[in-house]
DNA sequence: TGGATTCACATTGTGCACAATTAAATTGCT
DNA sequence: AGCAATTTAATTGTGCACAATGTGAATCCA
């Protein structure tokens, strides 16, 4: 039981403490977004195509994507599990029959109404100074960045 | 595409930083994972059974489960695959059938020599100052014995 | 002691993630 | 014009996560 290399020690991992504070905080969200009838990688969708709007051309397959860092192997049946639950239509765009447009239906722009207490009452579960948390998602978002813009060497 | 609710930007919600940080910083140790043909979630099970250690009672699924919060239904088969390489045995308890202890073998004690070298090479890739990442690990820690300790209320 | 409860793990089913491949359409180049 | 390269999604396959349920074993306890 004694841990010889402090280099492998759980506790030392930030991976692990990043790993297991993610799926808590998923945890969190699940019965919230129940009542939306929603996943948590569905409400970030969502939250992908209420931003987008609905004046502009509507967001594509990969405009979401790289949003939220997903593939298509990931949103095409997530999507076409928001389509089958009449949230919103997904059609190839006539002039270039390669992209998928995805727009909103009424029901998809109605739940944003009820979506807009979610992070609300998240935050209040959490009994959490706010300023801590902005700190944080600031310093997850720094590091995100530096991630994203270095090359994944040795 | 103007954002009329800030309360529902994305790049206003911890959770998605935290959620794209954990797939980015996942991404990073996959390839060094790969050279140990370890997959993330099975490399943190080799962390837990390598530092649970080879003198006491071996450890029990459940052990594991309590240490990353992961359900049988998660480790079952991940715990499978690894005896199916061979890094580990996994045997009913012969007073208490219903509990299965987890033993590594001399291969899966092996494979932690290579293990040694990952937490390093992923720092050293990353180029931040240890200090930063000190600090977020236990800001992280910290917020995740909250998370547990507090009932998921409304 | 016997019956209900609890415990430890396994199984089933759904939904992500992501690698790898495929397919169709568009663009670029000469 | 015509062919190669690129772009955009979809498909396939593997491996987590997690809810719900099942199964057998141990425990509680009247």
């Amino acid at each position: 039981m004694v841990q010889q290399d402090p280099a492998l020690a759980l506790d030392n991992q930030i991976c692990f403490a990043l790993y297991a504070l993610n799926r808590a905080v998923t945890a969190r969200y699940r019965p919230l977004l129940a009542e939306l009838e929603l996943t948590y990688p569905q409400y970030l969708v969502m939250l992908v195509l209420w931003e987008h709007g609905g004046d502009g051309e509507p967001a594509r397959v990969s405009d979401v994507g790289a949003r939220l860092r997903l593939d298509s192997g990931t949103l095409t049946p997530l999507l076409k599990r928001l389509q089958a639950r009449g949230l919103l239509t997904r059609q190839r765009q006539a002039n270039d029959e390669r992209v998928v447009r995805l727009v909103l239906t009424e029901a998809g722009w109605q739940l944003r109404t009820l979506a807009r207490q979610v992070p609300g009452r998240l935050i209040c579960g959490l009994d959490v100074e706010p300023q801590r948390l902005i700190a944080l998602k600031q310093e997850l978002r720094s590091l995100l960045v530096t991630l994203e813009n270095s090359e994944p060497s040795a």
